[in-house]
DNA sequence: ATTGGCTGTAAAATATAATAGACACTTTTT
DNA sequence: AAAAAGTGTCTATTATATTTTACAGCCAAT
């Protein structure tokens, strides 16, 4: 990110949540080069500028090459997690946009007598689960259980498991799995 | 490294082979500006420092990162080489103290009947030298050749040889060889 | 030898950064 | 509600960076 001295502070303090008055303390200059800097009023001698980014415990060459803001999404809606199918569930993956993820985090919803299949499945991944509502069976490897609201697992790398709605209406469950296969 | 912008910038325009006033005119500063920067007299505002870098095509970042001087000795002079003595011959070794080397480089000195001995030599690397003065007998493999002052050679991987002073006056060689077996 | 050119530094003048204090607005406390 | 505290910006003043001009020393050319 190649922006101005200024949009760097400025970006750098709220990062902190500090006031230029607080900055400025910390920093042995006044308020008001804060907020000259910050509007590129001034262009900052270095020795000013690194007094300034002592009070945050960086260098200079930190604060030029840092990224100031990550444009990952935090916060989905629930209409903005497009829904597919896949195994006989209807799935929502949470940070589908992230990249390098570590987790394959799903919103499942079972319809009633959905199944992932009579094929059991199996990924290189672990994975817990938990359901929301209705009644899920599941059968991982030879056990199988019924869970219903509130009950949840957590299955192995590599274990062979299936699931199917077995209640009278819609099954929800949240998974998590790692790493992730999508 | 950690010092001061004067320092640095003084070493960065001696790099480049420049006078105060050619790099200040190539930035747009006046020369005296070069001068109390070099001397810490003044602390630059970062935007005459990026006018000043610009003159050298590098950035601020760069500048406060690179290493200003490589430690690795370019000239030696004769009695500096350590002679070592190894195979029949002294040996005087260039850049001995280099990190990292790629090539060793070798000074040779045959005594009158000096050899490598009765045991062919292999290494896991390639060859080539030539005489400087008095007369060598090299054997590669199965082919044995005197080489005179002028005369060169070139063994590949692995190749068995031997060296033998075959002349009445001492012989001198030089050789290279990659990768260094020492 | 003198002259010319190049080099970096110094002092005074000018330009700009940094400061001190005031202001207007917002938020919090009483 | 009013008062107090907090916030960033603005203006005039002070401090410091940058410029202009001059200087001394060194080296090369004549």
């Amino acid at each position: 990110m190649e922006n101005d001295i200024g949009t760097r502070l400025k970006a750098l303090r709220s990062m902190y949540g500090l006031s230029q008055r607080e900055v400025a303390k910390r920093a042995g200059v006044t308020n008001s080069t804060i907020s000259l800097i910050e509007q590129n009023r001034v262009s900052p001698s270095i020795d000013s500028m690194k007094k300034v980014l002592d009070s945050f415990s960086i260098s200079l060459i930190d604060f030029l090459t840092m990224d100031m803001e990550s444009d990952e999404k935090i916060f989905f809606e629930k209409a903005e997690l497009i829904e597919f199918f896949e195994n006989g569930a209807h799935l929502k993956l949470v940070g589908a946009n992230r990249k390098d993820r570590k987790l394959r985090f799903l919103h499942e919803r079972y319809e009633v007598g959905a199944h992932s299949g009579d094929e059991m499945l199996t990924h290189n991944s672990e994975e817990a689960g938990i359901v929301i509502s209705g009644e899920l069976e599941l059968t991982v490897g030879q056990q199988v259980k019924v869970l219903k609201a509130g009950d949840s697992y957590y299955i192995n790398n590599n274990t062979p498991h299936r699931f199917k709605n077995v209640g009278n209406i819609e099954c929800i469950v949240v998974s998590a799995a790692t790493p992730p296969s999508f």
